[in-house]
RNA sequence: GGGCCUAUAGCUCAGUUUCGGUCAGAGCGCACGCCUGAUAAGCGUGAGGUCGUUGGUUCAAUUCCAACUAGGCCCA
């Protein structure tokens, strides 16, 4: 009976699935994670390292977590966990931003589908429930990518410590002088008597008169322009909303512009130059060009208001279009924003005289008490009768109307409150700050440098529900604001005790120390205030509520890690409160990632209906595919998704996989402390090996030091593709297979897949945190960490790599690649298949020869052919482009093809015991 | 309209931190083939790019400058 000689060999064995199975893995392992406390374990582990604060920007509480959140926490987890294995203490507490808008929005459009009407507290405590039911889902959603951190204790911005923490930090700078109460115009609804935010606004056609102004100028032009002496001059302004006229106190130009002065009839009117001709002829006027005239000039002239015994002023603004109107722009700084702004450049009141109904103020002598849009008529009534009125028309246009009543709403200046960009050079400190941080990608310091540079004063106040309480309070008697330190740390009492509802369920003098008194008047009787502050504050101070109060992190962080948005977001709040509270940035690094976009770079949008959601990802790829994804792009630019990018990667990901179940299944009889060959000991392919390795570990460990996280998947991937699989592996089989199961020769291979494997899972672990703790449950010997993220990076065996090894081996390489360019030219004449059928014969000379004759027996190992000889004499065969002076000839082998190892072999057949045996094999079974 | 940024093979990335001259590369995918002792695996060979477009600087530009086009974020 034939013997069984496949049975002897050591073919590899594992229990590891080569499929991988995500969807069912993946929470195997969170279960585990969940069971043994993995994070409570690393602080434990960790404790009296150098710390490595990432500190989280909190996503906002509302809606599922799409792509972009899962893009930028697994970036953070990543460093986490790449921090941590490279010898850091790096606790992690994610955060939410539970208050603003959105939320309240949300909350008030189900009470007022259900018809309620709710007071304050009753609000914030629906948009309490609706945040933290929104905390509660995308906690789920990040522990379900993988992300490790300490999710039993996040912070939210709507706790009663955070709230007070808050509130400590705008005492700060309150007190310091820095926030001051000024007009500014915002959207405000007529017939709701309220603010609303941009979000509230909805744009509808609305049709509105379109009239043509004649402002007469003052000034005398006569002396550089003689040509327009002794007649009248008017500039002419275009606008859409006649009731905001009475507030006008300048008009615009664009120092760009080519302004002319024309003679139509006897009067001179004042058009931009590309506009005259269009105005003039709908107007049904004719006009000669007399002068041209900049802007410049006529910067800092006045002109007379149409009826109101006032001036108005001519100024600059690049805003001023050629897209509608007349080139000249009718400012009133109450009622627009880039009024208010030019208003403000000016030195001009922002004045508003209209009141929370709409209708104007009894400064506004002709229309006092008139709704504003009543008051229209009237008012081109008013300038037909002044003769100021050139042409008069409607037109329908997109106009904003509230959300809540549908009705054209009005801007407005309020009284808001302000953060002072120049108060003790805060503008001029946080540019100062800005250059003392690192910023990844460079570029980021320019973006937001420049937005400082030129950012108005900081408006924080919102007319809101669902926020913290602007803590102030108004003298009933004479206005003043009442605040000091007494009453802030009152309110931090309070708040910390019973939450910032205490603030709006409590009347003013509940809120006040006994006795405080107007510093002003004397008087006794307050008001609250009723504004809450901006969002942005809430989460910029999350240094001083969270790093500095949580005993495990500290204040300022190493690095905060967001969106390219945040420049102006979250990096920009916290670095002014931090700079107005502390004299510096609350971050040493900061680093932005791009926004995810579809597979052509557009951005996703349901309107599109290229959104691809993390959830689908996760059940169609598995969140392990989502993490190679974050980690395989380029997240400094713009990051792309679709489904052939997933497919790639999930193609890229089963050939990791597939590296490390092979090195696993010859594993299965490998116990470390048993057979682990020291490295000096073993064979030179496999110093080679760790060579490549030692190469390895240095460039995958700097690339996570320098966050280029796509390099260390590329690294990994190739190394398992073309270093372990289509090099090492694919020539190691003969060795581990055919070799004694203990002799030292296999004992030496296996020590370097070890090696290996333990390297490469260790290097793969803040990617693949997933695959590379399943692979940990199934690496032989025992005494490791529970967790491979509780393991360190590898570090390069001492004394690798080894150049000379190196470099002698790339050579062998390269003559490996043109026999086998030779080998497969034999396969195409169908002369052989395996490579082992071949036998093969170099040609070199001189100096070629020496080095191929002394390597034969490595050229053999490398390119797995039965036989290989070199020789110095010409041969027929295919000549070697990349060498020079090679030539290879490739024929079939001789000798017998031994049936265990499958070498053609002329001593296979010499033991009539073993007829199909080759020498080596039967030295190996010793028959 | 303004600020900042991006644009290399079908895809993901390299192209040596600021500085122009063997830098046009890799892997994947694809085509063809081999193997059947990593097998819903493994191996080999090969074909793919006017380095977004157009100008400019230079002896020389994917690499510097400008404009344009497309895309992104933030403002307006």
């Amino acid at each position: 009976m034939a013997i069984d000689y496949k049975a002897t060999l050591n073919l590899p064995q594992t229990k590891f699935p080569m499929k991988a199975n995500l969807g069912r893995m993946e929470p195997e392992i969170l279960r585990r994670w969940a069971e043994m406390d993995l994070y409570a374990q690393l602080r434990a582990q960790n404790q009296g390292r150098p710390r490595y604060i990432l500190h989280d920007g909190p996503p906002y509480a509302n809606g599922h977590i799409h792509v972009g959140h899962a893009l930028n926490k697994i970036l953070k987890d990543i460093i986490i966990k790449s921090r941590q294995m490279s010898g850091f203490d790096c606790p992690y507490v994610p955060g939410w931003d539970c208050h603003g808008l959105p939320i309240e929005h949300e909350v008030d459009k189900q009470t007022k589908a259900k018809g309620l009407q709710l007071a304050r507290p009753e609000i914030r405590q629906r948009c309490r429930e609706y945040a933290l039911r929104f905390v509660d889902i995308q906690r789920q959603e990040f522990i379900r990518l993988g992300v490790m951190g300490d999710w039993q204790h996040p912070y939210l911005t709507m706790t009663n410590d955070y709230v007070a923490g808050i509130i400590r930090e705008y005492g700060r700078i309150a007190l310091s002088g820095a926030v001051y109460r000024s007009k500014k115009p915002i959207y405000w609804c007529n017939t709701c008597h309220t603010a609303l935010a941009e979000a509230e606004v909805e744009y509808y056609d609305h049709e509105t008169p379109s009239i043509f102004v004649k402002f007469a100028l003052l000034s005398d032009l006569s002396a550089d322009y003689p040509e327009l002496a002794g007649r009248p001059i008017s500039l002419v302004i275009w606008t859409t909303t006649p009731w905001t006229l009475p507030a006008n106190l300048a008009i615009a130009l664009n120092p760009q512009f080519d302004y002319a002065a024309f003679q139509v009839e006897e009067e001179i009117l004042i058009l931009a130059v590309d506009l005259a001709e269009p105005v003039l002829q709908s107007l049904g006027l004719t006009g000669v060009e007399q002068a041209r005239i900049p802007a410049t000039r006529l910067e800092g002239l006045v002109c007379q208001h149409p009826w109101i015994d006032r001036q108005s002023r001519v100024i600059l603004a690049d805003y001023v279009t050629l897209e509608a109107g007349t080139g000249l722009v009718h400012i009133a700084p109450g009622h627009g924003q880039e009024d208010f702004d030019s208003g403000r450049r000016y030195g001009l009141e922002t004045y508003s005289p209209v009141d929370d109904d709409g209708r104007f103020l009894p400064d506004v002598a002709e229309f006092a008490g008139m709704q504003v849009w009543e008051a229209n008529p009237h008012i081109i009534e008013l300038l037909q009768k002044r003769g100021a009125l050139l042409g008069v028309e409607k037109i329908s246009h997109s106009y904003p109307h509230c959300w809540r009543c549908k009705q054209p709403v009005i801007f407005r200046a309020t009284e808001q409150w302000f953060i002072s960009m120049d108060h003790n050079d805060l503008r001029g400190q946080a540019l100062k700050a800005i250059d003392q941080v690192t910023w990844v990608p460079r570029w980021g310091r320019e973006r937001i440098h420049g937005m400082v540079e030129n950012r108005p004063d900081w408006c924080i106040s919102r007319q809101r529900a669902w926020g913290v309480p602007i803590i102030a309070f108004h003298c009933q008697n004479c206005g003043q604001i009442l605040l000091n330190q007494e009453i802030i740390d009152n309110i931090i009492d309070l708040v910390g005790r019973e939450g910032a509802d205490a603030w709006f369920k409590r009347e003013a003098a509940d809120l006040l120390p006994a006795g405080s008194r107007c510093p002003q008047c004397g008087g006794t009787e307050f008001h609250k205030e009723s504004d809450i502050l901006d969002v942005w504050f809430d989460s910029g101070v999350s240094f001083a509520a969270v790093l500095e109060t949580n005993p495990g992190l500290r204040f300022p962080a190493d690095l905060y890690l967001e969106g390219s948005d945040q420049h102006r977001g979250w990096f920009h709040s916290a670095l002014l409160t931090a700079v107005a509270t502390r004299g510096q940035a609350p971050y040493r690094g900061v680093l932005t990632h791009g926004f995810a976009v579809d597979g052509e770079g557009k951005k996703m949008a349901k309107s599109l209906g290229n959104v691809i959601a993390p959830q689908d990802v996760i059940q169609r790829f598995g969140a392990e595919i989502l993490r190679l994804w974050v980690a395989a792009e380029d997240y400094r630019d713009d990051v792309r998704l679709s489904d052939p990018i997933l497919k790639q990667l999930t193609e890229a990901y089963r050939r990791i996989r597939n590296t490390a179940r092979f090195l696993l299944g010859n594993l299965y009889d490998f116990d470390p402390g048993r057979d682990l060959v020291p490295a000096a000991a073993r064979e030179e392919l496999d110093r080679l090996a760790l060579s490549w390795l030692a190469q390895l570990i240095g460039r995958v460990r700097e690339a996570y030091d320098r966050f280029e996280f796509h390099r260390a998947y590329h690294r990994l991937h190739q190394f398992c593709a073309v270093e372990l699989s289509a090099l090492y592996l694919d020539i190691l089989k003969d060795r581990l297979y055919v070799s004694r199961a203990d002799s030292p020769a296999r004992r030496s291979a296996q020590s370097t897949l070890y090696d290996l494997l333990t390297s490469l899972i260790r290097l793969m672990a803040p990617i693949l945190s997933f695959t590379a703790e399943e692979i940990w449950g199934y690496l032989p010997g025992s005494g490791r960490e529970a967790s491979v993220h509780l393991a360190a990076f590898p570090e390069p065996p001492p004394g690798y790599p080894d150049e000379v090894l190196l470099s002698k081996w790339e050579i062998l390489l390269k003559v490996r690649g043109e026999i086998y360019r030779a080998l497969e030219e034999a396969r195409r004449v169908k002369l052989i298949g395996n490579s082992l059928e071949a036998r093969v014969t170099l040609r070199a000379t001189g100096s070629l020869y020496d080095q191929l004759q002394t390597h034969i027996p490595e050229l053999l190992t490398l390119t797995m052919v039965s036989e290989l000889e070199v020789r110095p004499e010409a041969l027929s065969g295919l000549e070697s482009k990349e060498i020079p002076g090679l030539s290879m000839k490739v024929e079939k082998a001789l000798g017998q093809k031994c049936e265990r190892c499958w070498y053609y072999s002329r001593t296979t057949g010499e033991d009539p015991d073993h007829p199909t045996l080759c020498a080596r094999c039967r030295q190996v079974l010793e028959v």
